[in-house]
DNA sequence: GATGAATGAGGATTCATTCAT
DNA sequence: GATGAATGAATCCTCATTCAT
């Protein structure tokens, strides 16, 4: 076998994976785990569902695989903002306006993180990353409001009661723009045009 | 002698329907409507599951009065805010006091609904009643933020934006209490302690 | 107590009795023993279907009493066809004609026959009392039938084989009485307006 | 290698629906549609309840499946009978041969569309292909008598009245095959052991 | 006699997963 | 790599039946 075939196959696999866990990504955010078809993923990802078997050892595993993904990449997120140039606050406001940005452009990124949080029902192995993961990005945040209320930028009280609402508030943002996204089309129109913005969302920290 | 009178029947059967709703609503909130099984309800409510398909049709019809009872109180709720007496700002702050008040209590009502809302698995019942409700109480809040723009108590801006942003916050508030309501006891501590209080939120509104 | 209230009772128990069987008759007729629920024929009955639990031990019950009952005037019927005065062919032609007038009036007694006789899922006893009372009934229709015979007004063969024919056909005619009678107003018009009489039948006999 | 060719899964697929659907046919034809268990189909045609479900939507699709399929060549029949050579009286007798073949050797098909046809607990859909493939059928049954009797081999009379009284009387006949079928095995020995033929029938329409 | 609240066994159906090709 | 036939555990729901009042 030449190595042209090898390379190939694995370009191949990789695309194939992709696919999946991108059709898996949306379904799995607007209709939670269970009610999560192996063959409507497959379907949507356009191969059969007994392929998905080849990828993935089983549901589970693509679910967890999107958690982690997401996570890693909001927490790399979080580490990179302090570490840019700047004031805290500015800092601060970097971070919201990527996040935000994120969740407009893949709320179903966001959604599958707060169900492997919020659902109990969610396999245990998923919830424990997604747990932990939290863990980190929002200490990671904690010490930007900290940093912020020693340049006198945030507003005074217990930094880790600050980066609990914070955090909620955003997931609260990226809930919103999930069903945004879809709804426009299913419920005719909702009564919310405008999407939110950084400094809508920071007023909850500003000094 | 006669059969149990009419009046003990209608007793009987207003307090277990009330059983059965109460134990649905903790379960659904926490594991959402698929991965609620009848048999928890029934074994939670403490009655055979056969009991519940004796006062509801099917789990559908649970979950649906479930939306519908809390979705009524919170809009009772918002509305009576609106006839207080004081200033705009006051009334604000009183209903988003009562509303916090209530997901601290009762996470599970705002779960429930947010599931009703985010979920494209819930049945198509439950979803519109949830949408037709939400837009009568995001009317109300818009003008409690009008009348604070008016009075100059609330920051300038398109109202139907801040009504949103805001609406999405308590939503985001209501999800992170039910998480933690009960992950203190399952996955150890988490770095939140103090609950979120009016004056958190309301910054977002501040003139 | 009074001998008035016992024999009050004992009418209101047969009336109550006769009420229920009547619904039942006509229900299992057209739905089969297993499509029956209680709760129809109680509804039906008009009673609380606790009641049927006071006059029948169960639904097999229920249904074995309408067998018995039908099987019974039937026999009752064929026997009395051979004390009557007349030629045998008279006396073919008057049962033949009261059988016929019995389908259209009650064709559900026939159906509920038939259902005992062809339906494996009928209870043990049912089908037992149903097999055991036809073979009478198909006895003293042969005899009728060599007796016609005899007089050179039946055709000439086996009366086994003539009795079966002209049962089995019989069974028909009631099958369909018993269809047109509703279908007429479900499924708009068959194309079938007048009855069989009994000389359309005993053609099958006729020497 | 590649999977398997979509020749090989077809041919699987027709061999396998075509099993469930004769094991199908024996069950429903001696028990009813209700009293029928998937699990009993399965079982009896070799595969697991599963696969059942991987051909069929559902119990009706199977069901309505054996309707259409008895009444298609039912009614093929009776369309061919129109067309052989020979006087009215030889294409009735034809035809009426063939129906009692049929009968004898498959009653399990006339009773399941008797079923269809009389049973109101049978799903919608079964019931109306059952009754449309019923009045074409009974039409065309209709032009052999009306030629027969234009020729002087059949007795005058309403057409649609020997219609009526003739389907019903095979109907009955079909029915008894089906009965002594299998209850010589079960209850013992019924007093009939020959079958009807051609011109026990059409003595209903003779001249 | 009469009622209907309560129970739970039974059966249809769904869907993740395995595996032969 | 890829496909889809095959399996059966899990769960919803129905309904006969029991029993307290």
């Amino acid at each position: 076998m030449s190595p042209r075939t090898e390379e190939t196959n694995a370009r191949i696999r990789e695309e194939q994976k992709e696919r999946i866990l991108e059709a898996a990504k949306v379904i799995f955010a607007h209709k939670g785990f269970s009610d999560t078809k192996m063959t409507d993923i497959a379907a949507t990802a356009g191969v059969s569902y007994g392929l998905a078997y080849h990828y993935f050892k089983d549901k589970e595993e693509i679910f967890t695989n999107l958690v982690e993904e997401a996570l890693s990449s909001a927490l790399a997120l979080m580490q990179y903002a302090r570490e840019i140039p700047g004031t805290p606050w500015e800092r601060l406001h970097w971070m919201t306006t990527r996040m935000l940005e994120g969740a407009q452009r893949q709320p179903e990124a966001y959604m599958v993180v707060m169900q492997a949080f919020a659902n109990e029902a969610i396999p245990q192995e998923a919830r424990e990353i997604a747990w932990k993961s939290s863990v980190v990005s929002l200490e990671t945040i904690k010490l930007l409001i900290i940093d912020g209320q020693a340049a006198g930028q945030v507003i005074a009280g217990d930094p880790d009661h600050l980066t609990g609402v914070f955090g909620w508030c955003i997931q609260g943002m990226a809930l919103g723009m999930g069903f945004l996204n879809r709804q426009s089309s299913t419920i005719s129109k909702f009564p919310v045009t405008s999407l939110p913005d950084a400094d809508d969302i920071l007023r909850l920290l500003k000094a």
